[in-house]
DNA sequence: AACCAGGAGAGAG
DNA sequence: CTCTCTCATGGT
């Protein structure tokens, strides 16, 4: 199959919708979600910002100063709690001692952001994507494991890394910041409902249109 | 009780 | 560039 990126959008936007995908109230906490989830489950990160809500830590500001260990005890139900307390607090640092906060980074250019952002350690291609998009609403689409899972399984071709499939979204979807934050959200529903590892595809929506459902393994 | 989850980094080939 | 290993908790 050749579905290209609008047509597939069109097709989880009417199973789904408006996924209003990052979940988060501040520009802070989708920067903290977007670290925590790293190879984690939401409901498991969903604890640890609760737990920072709750102390009225939500703010790169308090994180920057935080004690490590406490944050460690934090974020502690989200695994990777080192790497993960390490990474907050020297992004935090570097936000507030270069920019004082999120809302005077949103002006600089994706370049300038990215050549800022990406030298942190703990922050790989797709977290420094989601903050792109989410946060600074730059126009980026944020791929990850489910992305390149569903292209690999519709058969798309070409999609078999992370800038191949930027280019396959950018290909027929452009720069529309909505649509870039939405299909994100529309691909993370649609795999956890039918394109995990144990697929459910008897019920898949798209079953049709997918080479796995007729038996191709990944 | 193994397997997986909204990755990243380091090393090897 | 692609593989493989490690980091770690919590739900199924």
């Amino acid at each position: 199959m050749n579905i290209n990126a609008a047509s597939l959008y069109e097709e989880l936007f009417s199973l789904y919708g408006n996924t209003q995908w990052w979940p988060g109230e501040t520009d802070d906490e989708i920067i903290l979600g977007a670290i925590l989830t790293q190879n984690t489950s939401w409901s498991n990160v969903e604890k640890s910002l609760s737990r920072i809500r709750n102390e009225g830590l939500m703010k790169l500001e308090m994180l920057a100063d935080i004690d490590k260990s406490h944050l460690i005890e934090l974020i502690h139900s989200s695994g990777f709690y080192n790497q993960k307390a390490r990474t907050i607090i020297e992004l935090s640092k570097m936000i507030v001692s270069n920019y004082g906060g999120i809302d005077a980074m949103k002006n600089e250019s994706n370049e300038k952001l990215e050549a800022f952002i990406k030298p942190i350690s703990g922050i790989g291609q797709e977290t420094m994507d989601a903050i792109l998009c989410y946060a600074l609403d730059k126009p980026v689409f944020v791929v990850d494991k489910y992305t390149l899972r569903l292209m690999d399984r519709l058969g798309v071709k070409n999609v078999s890394n992370i800038r191949k499939a930027k280019e396959y979204v950018l290909a027929s979807i452009g720069e529309d910041l909505g649509k870039l934050k939405n299909l994100h959200g529309l691909i993370v529903n649609f795999s956890k409902d039918y394109c995990r590892s144990k697929p459910a595809c008897n019920d898949c929506p798209l079953r049709n249109k997918c080479d796995f459902a007729s038996g191709k393994q990944d």
